[in-house]
DNA sequence: AACTATTTATAAGA
DNA sequence: TTCTTATAAATAGTT
C-alpha cells in the first residue's frame, strides 16, 4: 500500500505474486506476533502458497497439538472424530459381538443357561451331542494316526534289528578273524543287543490279547498288538 | 501506531488489552484474506484470546479439516495418528479375539478339532459332557417350572368354575324366578359349561396314568398328573 | 463505534 | 532477496 493503492485481486505475475507472498507473509507474522504479546493471546497461523509451499506461525509456548486440542475442546465438535467415528463403531460393534460370543461359550459350557428357553436348551443339547461325538471320533482318530506312527517305528527299528543279526551270522561265518581285530567288547554288545531284542517286545507287548486279530500276519504282530491301545483310553 | 509509539509489551489494562485484541484480530483477519486473495494462497488463522475465547479465520473455499488434511501430509507426522494408533491396536487386538472365540466355538461345535492335541482334545471331550449335563438338567428345570405354572393355572380355572357352580347351585335354591329374567340362554350355557368342566379334564388327563403318584391328594388330582408330563420328553 | 494523528506496512522500483 | 521510499493501511488514544 505504497507507491500507488492496489485492488484486492490475485496478482496475475508469478514472481510479483510470490514476492508479495513472502512480504505479507512476514507481516501478517509480526502482527500475529504482536498480538500473541500485547494480548496475551495464542494464535496459529498455517499457509499454504499456490505452489503448495507450508508456511506457520504458532505463539510461543504452544505447539500445535496443543492448539488442535484446545480448538476441538473449544468448537465441541471433534474435527477427527470423522475419521474417528468409524473406528469407535467397529469397536464397539466388535466388542458388542465378542461379549455374545463369550456368553455363547458359557452357555456351550453349561454356564449362563438362565436365559436360554426351552426350544433353544433342546437345540443346544442336541448340538452338543453332536459335537462331542465329533469331538470323540476325532480323539479316537488322533490315537489311532499315532498308534500307526508308532507300528511303523516300530517296525523299521526291528528291521533294521534284524538286519544287524544277519549281518553278524555272515560275519561269523565268513571270517572269525575279522572279529577279534574289531574287539571282543563290541561283540558282547551287539550280541546283547540281539538277546534282548525281539524276546523282550514278545515278553511285554503279546501276553495282553493273544487271541486278538486273527487276521494279523506275522510280519504285522507287535503292531497289531499295539493298535489294541485305544481300547485302554 | 497512532496517537503515539506503543511497546509491544502485554497491555495490563483488562478493557484496553481486549479492544487491542478485538481491533488488531479484525486487522489480522483482513490481511490474511487479501493474502489469499493476491496471492492464492491458503490461509487458516486460529487463535485464543486470554479469556479463553476462540476466534478462526479460513481461506474461503478450505475446511479446517481439509487444511489440517494438507498441513499433515506437508509436515509429514500424523498429528492425530497418536489418537489413533491406540484404537487401531485395540480394534487389532478385539479382532484376534473374536477370531479366538470363534475358532473355540467351532471347536465345541465339533468342527476345527484338526489342530487340537490328544490331551486338549480329552480336556474339551470332558467339559462337553459336564455342559451337557448341566444344560439336560437345566432344561429339565424349565420343563418342572413350566409344568408347575401350567398346574396352578389349571388350579385357579377349576377354583373359579367350582364357585360359579356353588353360585349356580345357590340361585337355584334361592330364587327360580330370577333366572327366568336373565334368559334360558344364559342359564343353558353356564349349565353346558359345568357339564364340560371337571368331567372333561377327568376323561382327558387321569386315564394317562391311572395309578400314579400315590401321594397325591384328592385336591392335586388332576395337576399332579400333569406333572407326569416331563417324562414324556 | 467513530475519529484521527500517527505509526506501520508495503508496492514499486533499484 | 534486500533496501528504499512514497504512500496506503492500520491502529492507539480519544470522544
Amino acid at each position: 500500500m505504497a507507491r500507488g493503492k492496489i485492488q484486492i485481486k490475485r496478482i496475475e505475475n508469478t514472481t510479483n505474486r510470490q514476492v508479495t507472498y513472502s512480504k505479507r507473509r512476514n507481516g501478517l507474522f509480526k502482527k500475529a506476533n504482536e498480538l500473541t504479546v500485547l494480548c496475551d493471546a495464542k494464535v496459529s497461523i498455517i499457509m499454504f502458497s499456490s505452489t503448495g509451499k507450508l508456511h506457520e506461525y504458532i505463539s510461543p509456548s504452544v505447539s500445535t497439538k496443543q492448539f488442535f486440542d484446545q480448538y476441538q475442546m473449544t468448537v465441541g465438535i471433534d474435527l477427527w472424530n470423522s475419521h474417528y467415528e468409524n473406528m469407535q463403531e467397529n469397536l464397539k460393534k466388535l466388542k458388542d459381538v465378542n461379549r455374545n460370543l463369550r456368553k455363547e461359550i458359557r452357555q456351550r459350557m453349561g454356564d449362563c443357561l438362565n436365559d436360554l428357553s426351552m426350544e433353544e436348551l433342546r437345540l443346544l443339547e442336541e448340538e452338543m451331542d453332536k459335537a462331542a461325538k465329533a469331538i470323540r471320533e476325532r480323539k479316537y482318530k488322533v490315537i489311532t494316526n499315532q498308534i500307526d506312527t508308532q507300528r511303523k517305528k516300530f517296525n523299521n527299528e526291528r528291521e533294521v534289528h534284524n538286519r544287524l543279526l544277519r549281518d553278524l551270522d555272515a560275519r561269523a561265518e565268513d571270517g572269525r578273524f575279522e572279529m577279534m581285530e574289531s574287539g571282543a567288547a563290541d561283540y558282547e554288545s551287539v550280541i546283547g543287543f540281539s538277546n534282548l531284542g525281539p524276546r523282550m517286545f514278545a515278553l511285554t507287548l503279546q501276553p495282553t490279547h493273544p487271541a486278538n486279530n486273527p487276521h494279523n500276519t506275522g510280519q504285522q504282530q507287535p503292531a497289531s498288538d499295539l493298535t489294541t491301545y485305544p481300547l485302554l483310553f
